[in-house]
DNA sequence: CCTTGACTCTCCAGTAGCTGGAGGGTGTAT
DNA sequence: ATACACCCTCCAGCTACTGGAGAGTCAAGG
């Protein structure tokens, strides 16, 4: 019989965790004095001490470790655990790489640049969204105020106003900075709004996007697409998708030249491999 | 302006977590109100926030990202703490995968034993010990009571009693069953006990031991042996030390056939590559 | 028998980064 | 007026411990 001090020693285990374990109940000491509360351990009590070392190793939590040695050690439920163990390691791994790749990335940047990038970009998860849209091949940029023009007063005449940011859709396969086929949509949400005209009321998808905000006039929202394009280049992604860009400040009417204007630019994308 | 809702909508990062970025003093809101104490975000905190994602997403705690974010994105200093960083994911990352290959010797063992084994090996550090010894070349194990005699006797005559396990070291690099090298080993602690005769007192080197606790008689201990020896193999170990058996059971007289003793195996190893 | 020092006990708080819930106030639309 | 969505603060809980306070216990030495 060991007190827990000498316990400790011999199993190499923190005083501390042995009285963990007793509150958890999954090693109880052979023995507790009645009057002194010491906590007394059996030589033989050392194989389940290390039983559950070994699982813990393995990254099991004590309390499936606790199921484990109640349930007598089945050896088909450990078996099961310790599949998903793997999977979850493996995965673990991978994900661990990727952030290596992405810190390194971020040292080469360092490098560089000499200092910490104006940009930042983040992957995301875009709910399905339910717009109202307007979509049309303008000439030049400016000339998308018609467009606005014709989903604003559609959804004037439905009576809806909204209070989430609206976006713009480019469907071009590449960049033009004339004839560009470009669709306005302003979200609805579940509000009774229907197509009409022009104006066509429905569902977009979820997509996973890269994502980068701009903060400043328009004319320099080309720096945030080079950024986030070479970004989605060497960071093992593909463009699987037509780009949003998100009019995040307040009040309608666009103008282009405001320099506290914050625009989100989102590309879908999937990961290469 | 945003409500808390919808800047988290817009970025989409949950209200619970800008709160508590907020109580953090990671993120304030540009504005509170002084009387319902809503939040409000502007568009323009967006950057400072996805700054905040990117970093995490690196790995870097908000107590980091904080200093950072304060100290005005020093380069330097954020190249130091990703440089930290990639040397801990790398050792994470190697980690990881010591513990998927452990994981996946131990489901080779279940398919090809059935069962949980009767044994587990364990890795542990073990400290310096002080020790009082006796060794020598005995014909057969039986005859070691020959050594613990002596080893007794002088500990008794300097009027010292352990309460520490006591153990052999047995020094032969091969297994024999005759004329075995061994040594008789009692810790001492820092108790006033000198070399005398064929006793002597030194300092036994810390070692990380691969380790087994086999219960039951002595005659079934080769079991134990056979198992750790194949574990220490199959685990990418090396043994780089005379083995250890250490005698768990209170009670000095060593009988052969005690079905209750408690013996551990200790093999200093050391990691291959 | 008393003291000293090593050891043990229980209980509480803290770690990181949230998450969930209770209980209550606010804002807008009908 | 009322319904409803939204917001607030505060508290508890997650994992596997770790550290500390304050108090009791044990064995040895004087």
């Amino acid at each position: 019989m060991f007190k827990i001090g000498d316990f400790s020693k011999i199993s190499r285990v923190p005083v501390k965790t042995l009285r963990y374990y007793d509150q958890l109940g999954l090693l109880k000491p052979v023995d507790v004095d009645r009057f002194s509360g010491y906590r007394y351990y059996a030589a033989d009590q050392l194989p389940r001490l290390n039983r559950i070392l070994a699982l813990k190793d393995l990254g099991l939590s004590l309390q499936q470790i606790h199921i484990l040695l109640d349930r007598d050690l089945d050896a088909g439920e450990l078996r099961g655990m310790l599949l998903r163990r793997q999977a979850e390691i493996d995965q673990r791994v991978r994900q661990e790489r990727e952030r290596l790749a992405r810190v390194e990335a971020r040292l080469r940047l360092i490098e560089t640049e000499g200092n910490m990038p104006d940009y930042e970009i983040v992957i995301k998860q875009v709910p399905p969204l339910r717009v109202a849209s307007v979509r049309g091949v303008i000439p030049t940029y400016p000339e998308q105020g018609e467009l606005w023009g014709a989903l604003e007063r559609e959804l004037a005449r439905q009576r809806f106003q909204t209070n989430e940011p609206c976006f713009t859709i480019y469907h071009d396969a590449e960049y033009r900075d004339r004839n560009i086929d470009s669709e306005v949509c302003e979200p609805v949400g579940s509000a009774p709004v229907e197509s009409r005209g022009r104006v066509k009321v429905y569902e977009l998808p979820a997509i996973t996007a890269a994502s980068i905000v701009h903060h400043g006039t328009f004319d320099t929202l080309t720096n945030a697409y080079n950024v986030i394009l070479k970004w989605i280049e060497d960071n093992g992604y593909r463009i699987c998708g037509p780009e949003r860009e998100i009019y995040l400040h307040t009040g309608s009417p666009v103008r282009q030249d405001d320099p506290s204007y914050v625009t989100e630019v989102q590309f879908p994308v999937e990961k290469i491999n």
